[in-house]
Order: C-alpha cells, then sequence, then structure tokens
DNA sequence: CGATATTGCTAAAAGCTTTTAGCATATGTC
DNA sequence: GACATATGCTAAAAGCTTTTAGCAATATCG
C-alpha cells in the first residue's frame, strides 16, 4: 500500500487531482485567490485536494522565484554559554515571528571559521545576517555588502555597518562602582579576560578605569590580565599571576562570563587564596549566580539586542555606521538576579 | 562607480564573460570539467572571470535542480544548557564536515512548536533530521517519513524510527552507586526533575532504583519528584517536600542540569538544608561543578550522540526502531570533571 | 581515403514555483 | 444587437542551476 519511495506531491499533481490549471492552485495555496478571481468553490476543491495529497510547496522553488529565501542567519561563537545562547534563542523568536527560518552558525573564535560560514550563510541568500562575537567584522561586513545581504552586527561596530552595541563603557562603569563600594583605600584591583584591542573589551575597561578614576584610586595600579575568552586562559593568568605577585587582587572585574569559568575553576582549586575577595562579571550565569562567592553579575540585555536588529530589519533603511546602544540590565545588588530561566 | 544596487551574478553573466555556454561555466565551476572534456585553458578562463564577477552560484536554484538540499536539520528544546548547546555544536561540525548547511530548531519544550518547527525544517527539505529532547517523537517522525525526510530520534526511541540514547539506566545505576557510597544506612534518598513517563526519565528512575536495591534499600522509600525539568518547578517541589517532610533527602540524584539549576537556586536561598547533603547530577555543568556542594556529576556523551547520528545518515540505510546505545561519560570520582571546556 | 574515435564544446530540458498577460464566457447598458 | 465590463480561469514565462544528449571538428586506424 505505501508508496516504497515517497515521491514528491507538486503542484502540478495538486492541479490535476483538483482538476485545475497549476496557475489556479497556486493562487489558492497562496491565499491571493480572491484577488485572482478564483471561485471559492475551485478553492475549496484544491484546498481539499491539497490535504488529501498532504502537499507541500517546495520552499526552494517559491525561494528561487521570489527571489527572496526567507531565511534569517545569525553568526556568533559557540552556543556554550548563556550569552550567545540567549541571543541564538531570541533571534530564532523574532526570525519566527516575522516568517523567517532561523540558521544559527558558530564559529569557535577562529577567523577562518568566521568566514565560511558567513559564506555559506550568504550563498543560502539569508535576507538578514546578524554578526556576533566575531574579532574583526568587516570581512563579513564587506561580503554582505558585496552580495547585497543586509547586516548588523553586535558589539562590533564597523564605519559601513550598522550595529548594536551594550553599553559596554556605562555597564562596566557602574559595575566597578559596586565592586569598589566600601572597599579599603589600599586594596588591589583587577580586571580579566577579552582580549586588547577589541572593541567591548576596550570599552569596558575604560569604564572600569573611570569607575577607579571616580574613586580616587588612579595611584594604584590594576593588574589588567586581558587573556581571550577561553576559561583555560583565564584559569592560567591567575595562576601566572598568583605565583609572581604572591596573592591576588582584591576586587575583580571579571570580562566574560567564559572567562569567569576559568575564574570559578580556579576558585575551586585555590579557596584559599580568595580571603575578602569581591567580584563582578559583565555577562550572567544562574550557576555562577550560585557560588558563594561576593559577586555582583551584569546581565546584557540579550531580547534588547536582537530586538533593535530585527527593528532595523523591519524598516528596511540602510544606516550604516550608525551605532544603537542597548543598556545593560544593572540594578543587580543582590545575587538573586531579576531574571527568569524558564525551560 | 559601485552599482547603487547589488545586481545578482548568475551564471549566464559568468558564462558570457568567460566567452562560453553555460553549461561549460556549470562543468568549471563543478569541478566536474575534466569529465566533460572542457580544457584546461577554458576553465581557466571559467574561474578567472568567477573571481572577477565574485560569482557564488544560487544554492537553492542548485538544490532545486539536484533535489538536494544540502540542509541538516536538528530540533532541541533550547539552547540554554550545556547538553543541548553540546548536542548543537557538535552537530553543526558534523553538517559541515559533510558539506551540509546546520539548522536548528528550538521548541522550548511545546509540542505545539515542537511540530511546527519539524514542519517548517521538513518544508526546507532538510536532508536529515535529528530530533532531541522531544516528548513525543511521533508526529515529527510521521511528518518526515511522509515526506522522505531521513530523522533520528536522540535519548527518544519510537517504533518505527531509528534511536540514538544514552544508556540511560546505566548511567543512573553507576551515578546512585557512588551516590550511596559509604551513606549512613538510615539516610534518606531522593531523585529530583524529569517527567513521569518520560522515556528518559523512567529509565534513570529504574537505575536509580536498581542501585538503591543492589545496596539493599529497598525498604526507604525515595522521594521521587518528577516535577518536570523547568528550575523553577525544581526549586518549587524542593521546597513544597521541604515543607511537609520537615526535612530533605541525605542523598539526591538529579535528572538533568537544568532541575539542578533549580537545586542550586534553592540551595542558595537556604543552605541551612544541605547539612550532609550529597548529590549527583545526571549532566554537567562547568559552573555547577564548581559549587561547593559535595556532588558527582556525569556527563553525557554529546559527541558519541550525535556521531552515531551522522554514521548513521553516511551509511544510507534505514534501520527503524533499531536503538544504539551510548555510555555517559562516568568514572567522574572527583569534581575536576575530564571534560575540556575550551572557548 | 573512409570509417571510427576522440576532443571540446553547446543547446535545451528539467526541477517547482510564482506571476503576468490574456482568453473565453457571462452579464449589463443603451 | 453592439459594446463594455466583470467573471473565472489558463498558458506561459521567468527565476538559476545542473545534466543529458548530441554536434562539429580533429585525430587515429586500417
Amino acid at each position: 500500500m505505501a508508496k516504497s519511495v515517497a515521491k514528491r506531491v507538486t503542484i502540478r499533481d495538486l492541479a490535476r487531482v483538483a482538476g485545475t490549471s497549476i496557475s489556479a492552485a497556486s493562487f489558492v495555496m497562496n491565499d491571493s485567490w480572491e484577488r485572482h478571481r478564483i471561485s471559492a468553490e475551485t478553492a475549496q476543491r484544491v484546498r481539499r485536494a491539497a490535504e488529501e495529497l498532504g502537499y507541500r510547496p517546495n520552499a526552494r522553488a517559491r525561494a528561487l522565484r521570489q527571489g527572496r529565501s526567507s531565511l534569517a542567519g545569525l553568526i556568533v561563537p559557540h552556543h556554550r554559554n548563556r550569552f550567545f545562547a540567549g541571543l541564538a534563542e531570541h533571534f530564532e523568536a523574532g526570525a519566527r515571528t516575522r516568517g523567517l527560518v532561523p540558521i544559527i552558525g558558530s564559529t569557535q573564535r577562529d577567523p577562518l571559521v568566521e568566514l565560511r560560514v558567513a559564506e555559506t550563510l550568504v550563498a543560502q541568500e539569508v535576507e538578514f545576517l546578524v554578526v556576533a562575537g566575531v574579532g574583526d567584522p568587516s570581512g563579513i561586513n564587506r561580503l554582505c555588502r558585496e552580495r547585497g545581504v543586509r547586516c548588523v552586527n553586535v558589539d562590533l561596530p564597523g564605519p559601513d555597518s550598522f550595529s548594536v552595541v551594550t553599553d559596554n563603557k556605562g555597564g562596566a562603569f557602574e559595575l566597578t562602582r559596586r565592586l569598589l563600594r566600601d572597599l579599603p583605600e589600599d586594596a588591589t584591583t583587577g580586571f580579566l579576560g577579552g582580549a586588547p584591542g577589541e572593541y567591548a573589551t576596550e570599552l569596558r575597561l575604560e569604564g572600569f578605569h573611570a569607575a577607579l578614576h571616580e574613586a580616587g584610586r588612579d595611584a594604584a595600579d590594576p593588574s589588567v590580565l586581558c587573556c581571550g575568552y577561553a576559561p583555560r586562559a583565564a584559569q592560567a593568568a591567575l595562576e601566572t599571576l598568583h605565583r609572581e605577585a604572591g596573592t591576588l587582587p582584591r576586587a575583580l572585574l571579571v570580562n566574560s562570563i567564559t572567562a569567569f569559568e576559568g575564574f570559578a575553576t580556579y576558585w575551586r582549586d585555590h579557596p584559599d587564596h580568595f580571603a575578602g575577595l569581591r567580584v563582578a562579571c559583565f555577562d550572567w550565569d544562574p550557576f555562577a549566580a550560585c557560588l558563594p562567592i561576593d559577586t555582583i553579575m551584569l546581565r546584557q540585555n540579550v531580547e534588547g539586542l536582537i530586538d533593535r536588529c530585527f527593528e532595523w530589519f523591519d524598516v528596511g533603511v540602510d544606516r550604516a555606521g550608525e551605532i544603537v546602544m542597548v543598556p545593560p540590565q544593572l540594578a543587580i545588588e543582590d545575587p538573586a538576579i531579576p531574571t527568569t530561566t524558564e525551560e
């Protein structure tokens, strides 16, 4: 009974079974039959036939004809932390509400992979590409411009690309302020994680220094460990610092949740190095927030970041070079962060 | 100079500029020119023209003609935990090494969304669909069979679908064994998280009970709190239990990392309820592994799970109803889990 | 030299859809 | 009855690629 090979049901079959022309069937399936003066009876017949045959239009044929793919792409370094996972999840939601199919590519922060993934997405003719967590987006931006793909950078401003960024400086400033509150005059400070010269890192460093300045701590030289984002590297940087300086800073600003992962591992292995240490993190993770360390976490507004991207896409006006800033969710005084994590 | 609108460069343009026929251009671009007896000079000419024009073939036109999309789909509940993020990331890698473009859809564990996402992916004619973390995959499996899409279930066996599963029972057994080691005779036990009747949950419960039996603890009735996977629900379940029983079990097996998230939150808020508590978790998270709780974590072999899926896909033989079991990575005696988390 | 094989290429079909232009027929108007 | 208008539908092109079948010119062979 069951066909051995599931033969595609095309609109041709549909038209044949419904006893109409291919065009009529197409009009009905696209809900434009009234506009094209197909009678209600005929429409009904087509719909019944479609139901019966289990007809589903071939997305690619349609895309080819219409010249639009209904695909939306997102590029992130990986899926394994809350920030990027949050971006991914909200991006999916935004795409779906617009009838777009989301495609997410991860790059392991490898410039070669970044370009390859971008090329894949562009070859799929995504209508819209969001680029996050890439070292230098200019190659991807150029590719998109060449191929006519609209493209937004998240936390990566470029001269000829629209960008949505977290208020890195302001966020780091507020975070550091709280970190320094009631801290003894002579307590040492530090900054861990991120890449020197990288956009977000530099701004967060600025905010960090500004808060130190405000607190009248210009004199004390903070330890700045921009060791990249890998947990291992952050862990190693702390080890080195402790070996060389014999101690760790009393107040530490950690530049990302991945660096914080390295910090947490180090803490687990050397709890004795942390007497009286206070730490702040430019990111949030529910487990990290449960660690019994004196921690202040900041949650980036992933929903806001993604929403701004889609809004730009919806409006359709090109705003190359423009930067929209999204404040992170501060006001996180106590460890019980006002952030829901529904399953 | 720059064209105001980026006009698509088609193979037609390529052929014109190279001074060849469309077919010749196509053969060259697909590296089948030798087979089709195109001369090396002509091939060179085409390649130069392609370079010059920035020609990239239209993926959809090609897919339409070839009848294959080069797309591979994955369905997960969400991105926000290590298990599913790990699946996603390894799935991406596997797809890319096979020249497939990965599309990942998340469903929030909502059956309606699950079906809608599956339909989207099938409409894109993915060549291969991996379904993970879905309550009842049978609807999706049926859809795939109807539309001729090859489909694997991860941790969700179905009668007419190939499945790759973690050794849930064995894993839970070993985990519980370690949980019970040297535990006082009269210590109470508990099981937290998961859905009653659900495949993985039931097997893990079996393993849990088997280990209790082995330890001669049949008499003591464990508290089984199958409250779903949401952190909030797990937290609430613990609250209720503590309110009603006045205490918590001394040894607790937590059924997933999301439930563990609820556990961790509860622990943070009520550390006093946890004197002498020991806990095991059927999943792993680097931050969770840093919590100063007596914890044993098990890491599911996400790489193995995904690899088995792709191997099945590569071989191309249908093995409906068959189940391949992948052992989780046990042997995690100390909290320093032998698991790398590169950035 | 005639037949056959090889070389190097091209024309055109096919894949499935959407969409434009237009054809009959029926209805309405004077 | 002639003409315009509305109704209900269809034919065919177009979108871009891959792939099959085959053509013309040259080389090889007996």
